[in-house]
DNA sequence: CGCGACGTTGATTTGCCTCAACGATTGTGG
DNA sequence: CCACAATCGTTGAGGCAAATCAACGTCGCG
């Protein structure tokens, strides 16, 4: 059930037989169907969200009743706010099931005390913040160089299977261009 | 010398007196002038840099001659290429100063074992990643939310002395716009 | 003093959004 | 199981925010 979550951890550090069983005492697994939502905005966000199958996509209500998507995850993906949860202050954003997702949480009230038993994980979640980091800001430095067209192909290519598995809606809020222009670059593209 | 950072992971972590020397240990600290270059592109990230005083700039190389800012760094702030330090492949992107800069460097290659004799310094820097990570997000919604006058206002509202710390262009860099165009959100304010 | 870096201002261009109307699917209640 | 409504994607017309281009003003520095 959780072998996901142990390969994931392996990538980036050592991890005992035991220290497994130490983490699955901290984790609860639920499930989810679609449209769910695991944060809403005002709520505080209680943990981390680690993404067994499914998926869930974390995104900003805008004013003029629009969207703003800031994150997908998939399989072995995390997923939270991370100003709710270490500011413990209502979020402003929702965290909501895509696809009927199942999970496991890591609540924010016991994190710490699970640093203190299996300290690997408090690098494990290092890491995986740099790499989170990195990503984002090369992210920042696709959204301002290319234009919509590059970007969509630019992540299509990186993510051939994810485009044809969420609405394009959601693809095109992501990607911060409207419906409208990824369809017509879709057109385009058919020889 | 090293007040102001003993003074920044105080306000996510307890430290020692007896901490403090061992993290004495494994920085080192060091002086550029104006335009001098902490990390090259091509070079492989040696360590986290901890500005003391001055301010630095971290951007990609655009294809025709551009510059794309994704960060700035200035008195207790940590700057770094998350991707290159991790990977330890040669970075894509310039770390410069903007003005003459005195930091503090954590070289990668001693991290670990300065995490293993301070283990609360690990948390500490899980904790400014979660803040990092959570500031890139937003500032993602930001971008694909608001118009470049309204973002220009927004950063402006926010740090209202770092604008007039750096040249006009390496603003509008960072902002996504053109120079030009602050030039004229700055002509209409005037009353 | 003269050159180069930086900022300003106006004219022109363009990438993409907005709006609107119309197909295609999906799903839901009678 | 069908009818009908949502929901989602497509296509085209028109408009606008901001980039680009170009020319000129100004400051600081070798």
């Amino acid at each position: 059930m959780l072998q996901g979550l142990f390969d994931h951890i392996r990538r980036f550090v050592p991890l005992s037989g035991e220290e497994e069983q130490v983490l699955v005492q901290y984790i609860e697994i639920r499930d989810v169907k679609k449209k769910a939502f695991l944060l809403k905005e005002g709520q505080v966000c209680q943990g981390n969200y680690f993404i067994l199958s499914g998926c869930c996509r974390a995104y900003f209500e805008t004013e003029r009743d629009g969207e703003q998507i800031y994150h997908f995850a998939i399989e072995n993906w995390w997923i939270t706010d991370y100003m709710s949860l270490e500011s413990r202050k209502p979020s402003a954003c929702n965290i909501q099931a895509v696809e009927h997702t199942s999970y496991a949480v890591l609540y924010r009230d016991v994190q710490d005390e699970l640093f203190a038993a299996v300290p690997q994980l408090e690098k494990y979640f290092r890491i995986i913040l740099e790499k989170a980091l990195a990503a984002a800001q090369l992210r920042i430095k696709y959204i301002f160089t290319q234009t919509a067209e590059q970007r969509y192909h630019h992540f299509s290519g990186l993510f051939p299977d994810f485009v044809q598995r969420v609405p394009q809606y959601m693809l095109a809020s992501y990607l911060g261009v409207s419906p409208e222009f990824i369809s017509k670059i879709r057109a385009k593209k058919k020889v």
